[in-house]
DNA sequence: ATGTTTATTATTTTT
DNA sequence: TAATAAACAT
């Protein structure tokens, strides 16, 4: 039996799997099988130990990972892996809060507020405490407010904290914000864990209760763990103190989230037992891409070196390109996609280009619409960010909540009803001096007939709008969030004000609606009742990758930060140049530039088999060109890993000479070619050769990069002068 | 109340 | 550049 579980994991990977007793911190390198060790350490504290599922919680980052972790313990312990709690850690206090939040003082149907809907209540929160908002940007100001509840600091403890004139400033907007969440019966993402920890600090009832539950507790990607959250393992772990935690100091990347890696060395502190397996053993990557991302993580000086080794193959050598421009870097690597794809039956979903912006995606897009290539945008603009979509979700929560304002405020003249912004401005001013929440502060107006606050239209338009409210709250507890949400787009008009609406997009948005309201569909056949609650807490929880459809095949275009905890048999990696990765913003930082060495060594990492590293010549920023010069973490990758550079060498005879990068004429070279027709002995200058795609041509030089060659041919026509690799070129010497 | 023009400002975004 | 927000005019 106990070997049976732990079939088929190594000797480290089998010590953290046995290790059940008392704490436990496994440091898992990248591809060193942690969702493995992770899954059958639950199998074998089930199967052999005879623990319940049930007394075991997995806290992950990501639904996806949670999904993950419980797909695969299906497989090995059948139909009671869903016994086993698992989910963000977000996701565990919403329920938590839900369950036992009212001890705390907190409505069972409070809202879960999103960046977006974070912000616009701090606007106002912000005008309110009358900061003038040209010198004190939302986002810093929204940052520091996010910190601090990070670290467990609610305004009475932030006021403490306090030393410069502008955290006087942030206090009192955090004040306000926080006056405002409470009135709108809203928790933002970070109240969701403080809130949790401060109910479990405070009401033992409540503590007892999720200690004599919980026998077991795992983390995952503990690396990226807040001091709240570390908090909140904490005290769910202080009974058994059973608390594993996995994670990778090297793959930490959300720092500018208020993650803090010195969560594991306070995890050693805190335990001072605890017992410490490191996973060195990859079994993702070639040796050449293992050798290239230990080359690269190593300069980092906040670092515990560690060792990582792998029994593969070295395989293909890293390929290291420069492209003239964003626009031929795309081009380049859908031209190469194009070439596994025929010549080494690659098949597209295997393949991934991940960069460090977003505004990146849109050469990369352009290009593989241009080659009519399949892709899959992950991230962007995401659905739950639309505008229509958050429309609907923002009339939903105003029927289960109706003091949720900012829900209120979104809907209220959305589509048009004459209730504009004058209407919506006296009527708040109104309510806020009459000490009432928006919702009843409207009723209030109305049944006063205005106040003389609004007028007789106005008064008639809110009255309309509230009619319209009332009458969606009674018919929503007679059926399900489907059901409802079609009600709702057909009653408020709402659906008619898409399709009508003038920018053209109407079809398109529409299609979006349909698609949330699958989802409802979705939630109303799991659940029982209606389903509202449970669906506008998945829709608050839920992020974009987690419903990655890797169904059909196409070529994945993701960000660096995304694209953790993802593998690909081929990695492009583009615009490889300082101000870009590293990221201009972190440059002047040291402990930002590490991170940004974090991230290109995460993507690194991603790949299996083959990894291509481009950078750009010159690089539309801005509106400007400026020139690219390429990351210095390419400097850090050994020369012997890599195929070919083709940068600062140029063939002279071109009348370019002197000049960096490639020629102008040079838009395809290096895109094409086959692998498989590498030659024993090198050409030389003057060999006459024929290419598949640009015919005839001579060599001009051949010299050795790495273990290839690197030719240049100046072909017939109007090919003009290319530098191919010749282990990749579909180059014949011509008799 | 709403449509139009000008100004502003550009990382990453697990939840 | 291009997307969005604020100011402005209708």
């Amino acid at each position: 039996m106990q070997t049976d579980v732990l079939a088929g994991l190594n000797p480290a990977q089998r010590e953290a799997a046995e290790h059940i007793e008392g704490p436990l911190l496994i440091v898992a390198g990248p591809g060193s099988g942690k969702t493995r060790v992770i899954t059958h350490r639950i199998a074998y504290l089930v199967r052999v130990c005879g623990v319940s599922p049930y007394r075991i919680a997995a806290v992950t980052f990501t639904n996806k990972a949670a999904r993950e972790m419980r797909d695969r313990l299906e497989r090995l312990l059948g139909g009671r892996a869903l016994e086993l709690t698992s989910g963000t850690f977000h996701a565990f206090c919403a329920s938590l809060l839900r369950r036992d939040g009212q001890l705390a003082g907190l409505d069972r149907s409070f809202v879960i507020y999103d960046q977006e809907d974070q912000q616009s209540l701090l606007k106002r929160a912000m005008e309110e405490a009358k900061i003038d908002p040209k010198r004190y940007a939302l986002g810093s100001v929204h940052a520091a407010i996010s910190q601090a509840k990070s670290v467990l600091l609610e305004p009475a403890g932030y006021a403490t904290t306090v030393k410069s004139y502008y955290e006087e400033v942030v206090l009192r907007v955090y004040e306000r914000y926080q006056g405002l969440l409470a009135q709108s019966k809203a928790l933002d993402f970070d109240d969701l864990i403080l809130r949790a920890v401060r109910l479990l600090e405070q009401s033992p009832e409540v503590l007892e209760k999720y200690h004599s539950r919980y026998l077991h507790l795992m983390v995952d990607e503990f690396q990226d763990t807040n001091v709240a959250q570390y908090a909140l393992a904490r005290l769910l772990a202080s009974k058994y103190r059973n608390v594993c935690v996995v994670g990778d100091p090297d793959q930490s990347i959300y720092s500018w989230r208020n993650a803090d890696i010195r969560n594991i060395l306070s995890f050693q502190k805190d335990y001072p037992d605890a017992k410490v397996v490191n996973l060195g053993e990859n079994y993702r990557s070639t040796r050449n891409i293992l050798e290239t991302a230990k080359n690269l993580i190593a300069p980092n000086k906040a670092r515990i070196e560690r060792d990582l080794w792998t029994s593969k193959d070295p395989g293909p050598p890293i390929v290291v390109m420069e492209a003239h421009t964003e626009g031929e870097e795309a081009q380049m690597v859908v031209e190469e996609v194009e070439r596994l794809r025929k010549r080494e039956k690659v098949r597209l979903g295997d393949c991934a280009v991940m960069y460090r912006i977003n505004a990146q995606s849109r050469a990369l897009e352009e290009a593989c619409l241009r080659f009519g290539l399949p892709y899959r945008l992950i991230g962007g603009l995401r659905f739950y960010q639309r505008k229509e979509v958050k429309d609907v979700i923002a009339y939903l929560r105003v029927i289960q909540n109706p003091y949720d304002e900012v829900s209120l405020t979104r809907i209220i003249n959305t589509p048009p009803r004459a209730i504009g912004q004058r209407t919506l401005q006296d009527a708040a001013a109104w309510a806020r001096d009459n000490n009432l929440p928006l919702y009843a502060g409207l009723q209030a107006l109305v049944d006063r007939g205005g106040d003389g606050v609004l007028n007789a239209r106005s008064v008639a338009a809110v009255e309309r709008f509230l009619t319209l409210m009332v009458g969606l709250r009674e018919e929503a507890s007679k059926m399900g969030v489907a059901d409802l949400l079609d009600l709702v787009v057909e009653r408020t008009g709402y659906r008619q004000y898409l399709m009508e609406s003038s920018d053209g997009r109407g079809e398109e948005q529409w299609e979006n609606v349909r698609e949330l309201r699958g989802q409802a569909v979705e939630v109303q056949e799991l659940v029982e009742e209606q389903g509202l609650e449970a669906f506008l807490e998945k829709v608050a929880l839920v992020s974009d990758v987690d419903h990655l459809d890797d169904s059909k095949d196409a070529l994945t275009l993701i960000t660096l930060h995304q694209a953790k905890g993802l593998e690909f048999p081929v990695v492009f990696m583009v615009g490889m140049e300082e101000g870009l990765l590293p990221h201009a913003r972190s440059m002047d930082d040291p402990a930002e530039l590490e991170e940004e060495r974090r991230l290109c060594y995460v993507g690194v990492t991603r790949a299996q088999e083959r990894l291509y590293l481009y950078h750009a010549f010159r690089r539309s920023m801005m509106g400007g060109s400026v020139p690219g010069v390429p990351s210095r973490f390419l400097q850090d990758i050994p020369r012997e890993l890599i195929a070919t550079s083709t940068t600062a060498r140029v063939p002279s005879l071109s009348g370019m000479a002197g000049r960096p990068g490639r020629g102008p004429m040079d838009a395809t070279a290096g895109g094409n070619g086959r692998g498989t027709a590498s030659q024993a002995v090198p050409l030389k200058a003057g060999d006459h050769v024929t290419h598949k795609q640009f015919g005839e041509g001579i060599v001009v030089s051949c010299v050795a990069a790495g273990a290839d060659h690197e030719v240049t041919v100046a072909f017939k026509g109007n090919a003009g002068v290319k530098r191919l690799l010749l282990s990749f070129a579909p180059l014949e010497k011509a008799g």
